[in-house]
DNA sequence: TCTGGGGTCCTTCAACGT
DNA sequence: TCTGACGTTGAAGGACCC
């Protein structure tokens, strides 16, 4: 589902339909997460800072991701997925790889074509978009398929075709390689694929090393093995902030950190886990970027812990000059059982007191920072000040079912429209409107979404080999 | 003018145990 | 007891992906 945020956006709004559309963060360091297809025309990309966006796409539509509604669309593309067979490995939340021959659905070119149309069509009338399918004999064909069949299209890559269509595609099309991989290749005067096939495997690991320049040799061949996964575990959990201006203040430093290791104990234990290796990250002034780690004796899942070991390692970095971003994170997952709960509430009891004290920290955030209404939409956070963010769904009392189109002095502007209705009236509202109240966003089906320009996929299938 | 958030994997180096 | 080889683990950083 390529510009999966923004078109899902252009479908919940009809008057968006049509139009640049960003969606991504809005506070002063943003970035932009996906640009609509009519965003990209006026040269908005993914990672692209906000600002620079805006001056490119001043009058496009800038609204903040509710991830709350991709999830749930993401949901009914992986279900329709998994029809097709058990072996679906979600990317994210609008990729996927689906090895179609252990689901039995196709065996040859015509029938993985018919499976690949049915399901674009399936995709349309459950969620309303588009997607895009790739049909290949491994991941990484069907993935280079898939961004060849964007927008709202199917390729199938034929076998014995493969070298042919790959070698004169530049190196920047494999998995793998990036910005600093591409550069170095170029150095060495590679650019193709077809040029890193003939430079052979042992001028390729002396390049990039043996892991990396092995595998990109491979994939240069053609030649990916790699299995379509189905539940892939997770290794680590971590949060991270980026604030609106440097904080220098290490009291209000201290503050931060000890929120996000809770937060990310939080989410440690949401997903059923405990973790043995809490990691610090802290980009300062300059982008400069740096980690410190400590290896608990065992795994934890307590708040405590977590935020003590993070207090620790912060010791150990200089802050001066001022930090941009603080994160931590706990990796070395084990699941935590209830058992383990109960021997480490014991264990604490037992261990006397300390931990205590440390729990009056922080319940200011004295200065500029909190990003963006605290998005991320997990739990109703600190009540803050009535926040209407950019994009979000409310109800009026009177006028109905809307969006937020912006906010700002005192007031609120709401499109009132619904994904099947036609484009809506503007209206504005004081920002504290009792008659306004958020809204859970509509369902976009039944909502006969015709030809707009929405994204397509990335729907990958491999069909294993 | 800048550069998010949540992950994964790899490399290098140091410490440690056998 | 000292030394070297080797494997493992931990720490830090970098690249990459969506």
């Amino acid at each position: 589902m390529d510009a999966f945020y923004a078109s899902a956006e252009q479908a919940a709004k009809p008057s968006l339909r049509g139009k640049a559309v960003v969606v991504g963060g809005l506070g002063p360091r943003g970035v932009v997460a996906t640009a609509s297809y009519e965003a990209r025309r006026f040269g908005v990309h993914s990672a692209m800072p906000m600002g620079q966006a805006r001056r490119l796409a001043p009058n496009a539509a800038y609204l903040v991701p509710r991830f709350g509604l991709y999830r749930v669309i993401s949901e009914q593309v992986m279900g329709l997925l998994r029809e097709l067979s058990p072996l679906v490995e979600p990317l994210s939340l609008d990729e996927a790889f689906v090895d179609l021959e252990a689901g039995g659905v196709a065996d040859d070119e015509a029938s993985a074509r018919a499976v690949g149309e049915r399901l674009r069509s399936d995709i349309r009338a459950v969620t309303g978009l588009t997607g895009s399918v790739g049909l290949a004999a491994s991941k990484m064909l069907a993935k280079i398929a898939s961004e060849e069949a964007k927008p709202d299209g199917l390729r199938l890559i034929a076998p014995g075709t493969e070298r042919a269509l790959l070698g004169p595609m530049s190196v920047r099309t494999l998995p793998g390689v990036g910005p600093a991989t591409g550069d170095h290749l170029r150095r060495a005067g590679i650019t193709t694929v077809e040029e890193i096939a003939e430079a052979g495997e042992d001028e390729l690991v002396r390049l990039l090393g043996k892991a990396h320049g092995g595998s990109l040799y491979a994939m240069a061949l053609a030649l990916d093995e790699r299995p379509v996964v189905a539940e892939r575990e997770s290794k680590s959990v971590s949060v991270e902030d980026t604030y609106d201006v440097d904080i220098h203040d290490r009291v209000r430093i201290r503050g931060e950190v000890a929120r996000l290791a809770d937060r990310c104990v939080q989410r440690l234990r949401a997903a059923g886990h405990s973790g043995r290796t809490i990691v610090l990250k802290v980009r300062r002034f300059d982008f400069s970027t740096l980690t410190r780690s400590e290896t608990l004796r065992g795994p934890t899942d307590d708040p405590g812990v977590v935020r003590e070991a993070a207090a620790r390692l912060l010791e150990s970095v200089d802050t001066t000059g001022g930090v941009r971003l603080l994160g931590v994170g706990v990796s070395g997952l084990a699941d935590y059982t209830q058992e383990d709960l109960f021997a480490q509430a014991q264990a604490e009891a037992e261990a006397v007191e300390p931990v205590g004290e440390a729990d009056e920290g922080a319940p200011g955030q004295a200065g500029a920072g909190e990003p963006e209404g605290g998005s991320r939409a997990e739990e109703p956070a600190v009540p803050v000040e009535r926040r209407w963010a950019a994009g979000h769904d409310v109800r009026h009392a009177e006028y109905g079912h809307g969006w937020v189109q912006g906010s700002g002095l005192g007031r609120v502007t709401v499109r009132f429209e619904t994904p099947g209705s036609a484009p809506g009236r503007v209206r504005t509202f004081r920002t504290d409107d009792p008659e306004l109240t958020p809204a859970e966003p509509l369902p976009l089906v039944g909502a006969g979404s015709c030809g707009e320009e929405v994204g397509a996929a990335g729907v990958v299938t491999g069909a294993g080999g």
